[in-house]
DNA sequence: ACAAAGGTTTAGCTTTGCCTAAAACTATTT
DNA sequence: AAATAGTTTTAGGCAAAGCTAAACCTTTGT
């Protein structure tokens, strides 16, 4: 198997998550690995010497089946140590990404797997984030955001975006957290805030910016 | 915390590996880490300028107390990532060596003694080499050579040196690891080599450069 | 004591990967 | 259709970390 530096997997994983196997901007795949424009034109060129990329230049450019392939491999090993993280040391949801950032670059197939088996071959990551499965295929996304249900449904938060510290130590402070079930009590016609009632029947308010990344299922 | 370059870890390690605390010089170091001499020789100015090592042109170099500190750190993250990957993954000892030389680079105090907890505060990894502890004290190094006991002492192998994937491998064969109990039959006055009975009865020989990397204690 | 041998350092080159400034292209607006 | 605004690429630097070749110490042998 060939190897990668972090600096070329870091940009396949945001080719991946900015356009999964469609074309992306080089200003959009710059602000998202935290380069500038300059740093992004030569990363993609070195990509597609190695058949990961193609570009078009001053059009985009997109992930060819091997680098696909690659990035789905990157975020199963992300997503992997992120659920050992947190099932096993006890790490909090909103620190794990970090160090899986760091543990998704060592290099071991064996490793990997073995660590799935560990944790009893997950499909979703503590965010309720799809697992990729060693094949490739990807597990479904679950949930709508919260505004997709209707006054009075009752629901069960199944995913949450990885929107930063502050959005998930906001959900801490909210004691929202995977799995927990609540009904949704209004939408604001004014600013899209969401009122929620909680099993225990406090009420709470939640931004559209909050919202917007809270994934729920009805029940 | 100040953050270093695997690179830079890397000498850490081989300083203390070859000198402990003491000189060591640039042509073997530069050998450990696979590099040549004006790698290391550049490498350790480097370090000096961190203050992490002292370096006296043409005659040496050694770590300073920062710097052993940093190394026996690093030592305590490899060693408890071996002792997960074997305890919890369920590698063979011979194979976890490179894969701990990947996950040891990983920063994050957090993330070390978390993972320490979880093992149990182990102090000696699966090769029985001693675990440095988080405040960098070193339990002790266990067991003797078994060229040092007598003629029908019963004995434990404790501890084994890490003498690459072959070495394993014949210990693998012969149904050797940590734990396990012999008595010494015979040593060859000839070539060294040394007869040992197992538990079940059955008897075998070992060259002087098998028993020569394996420890062992009186029982 | 001096010269050869051996190890160490300096000098200068290469690659990766980032940067800023300038040039080039695309797209939009009048 | 042309000018301008915005994005992308090229050009040229810089730092880390490796290399080879050449110069420089140290040590050792006669």
């Amino acid at each position: 198997m060939k190897t990668h530096s972090e600096s070329e997997e870091n940009y396949i994983k945001a080719l991946y998550h900015l356009g999964g196997g469609d074309a992306v901007s080089n200003g959009a795949l710059a602000q998202r690995v935290g380069a500038k424009g300059p740093s992004a034109t030569q990363a993609v060129k070195r990509l597609a010497s190695k058949g990961l990329a193609e570009v078009i230049p001053y059009k985009g450019v997109k992930l060819t089946s091997e680098g696909l392939a690659l990035a789905k491999h990157i975020l199963r090993k992300h997503r992997l140590w992120e659920t050992f993280l947190v099932e096993k040391l006890g790490f909090g949801w909103q620190e794990v990404h970090p160090l899986a950032e760091q543990l998704e670059h060592v290099q071991s197939g064996e490793l990997v797997e073995k660590l799935a088996t560990y944790l009893g071959s997950p499909i979703h990551d503590p965010h309720g984030d799809p697992i990729p499965q060693a094949d490739g295929a990807i597990p479904p996304t679950m949930g709508e955001p919260l505004q997709q249900f209707s006054e009075g449904s009752r629901l069960r938060v199944v995913r949450v975006e990885d929107a930063g510290t502050d959005f998930f130590n906001q959900l801490d402070q909210l004691n929202i957290s995977l799995g927990k079930e609540f009904t949704l009590i209004s939408i604001s016609n004014f600013d899209s805030s969401i009122q929620l009632k909680a099993t225990d029947g406090s009420l709470f308010w939640l931004s559209h910016s909050m919202s917007s990344n809270i994934y729920a299922i009805a029940l």
